[in-house]
DNA sequence: TGATTAGTTTGATTATTATCGAACAATGAG
DNA sequence: CTCATTGTTCGATAATAATCAAACTAATCA
């Protein structure tokens, strides 16, 4: 492909939070990987995290899927800096949604 | 079998929430039909309500299931009463449990 | 330009869950 | 006792969802 063509850059789609039925953000959150990526977005200091900073027992197409679908449900929010990915979760927009929810997730330290 | 021996009576196990992971009551509720039927005791008079008084597109043996499912996670307590079972949602254990995830079943009332 | 890093996508496989119909069990009514 | 009602359980099937490995894309670096 030519230098100077049209490239396309990764681009991240973002839902409205007011799209999102409540089925879909609770089917997001019943899955213990999706759970603790979120938790470690959370006690991460910058609020941002990169798909492999987590470290999870998973393959990264799998975890790549997990982020897809955090992002989907408007639990997280993706950019793009240099070749990582940031992702940050959607704090305030979630709760003005789903008030509670996020702070389950968060104050739920133990099990699954 | 002769008349006077003892008879299995129909007994259910409703666990108790402390013992109740957070994954588990967010799968339970991750399912359309046992959100509708949760609704549906919520919406309910008496606040009880029998497995065949609900109306959903899906044969006894599912519904059942569905009842089980959510008995499992905490949600509702299901007493028998003749030939019939009749179910309600354990409320306040779950608030306690859950602070505002039995609020938003109750409060999304569109999509699923 | 070539190599490296980070993540996505695809195709296939496995695991889980939902679903049904039919058989079974318990209770109450005739 | 026999029948009707209400659920449960079982066995099988269908539909989802999770997972991996490998190929691919983009961006940066040397």
């Amino acid at each position: 492909m030519s230098h100077s063509e049209a490239m396309a850059v990764r681009e991240y789609i973002h839902p409205d939070l007011e799209g999102v039925p409540l089925n879909t953000a609770l089917q997001a959150l019943a899955d213990p990987a999706r759970i603790a990526i979120l938790r470690a977005i959370l006690a991460s200091g910058t609020g941002e995290i990169a798909c492999n900073e987590i470290s999870l027992p998973l393959s990264k197409g799998t975890v790549s899927h997990h982020f897809e679908t955090l992002r989907g449900a408007g639990l997280i929010r993706t950019r793009v800096e240099g070749t990582k990915c940031l992702s940050s979760v959607r704090r305030q927009e979630f709760d003005e949604r789903f008030p509670g929810l996020m702070r389950l997730v968060e104050s739920e330290n133990s099990q699954a």
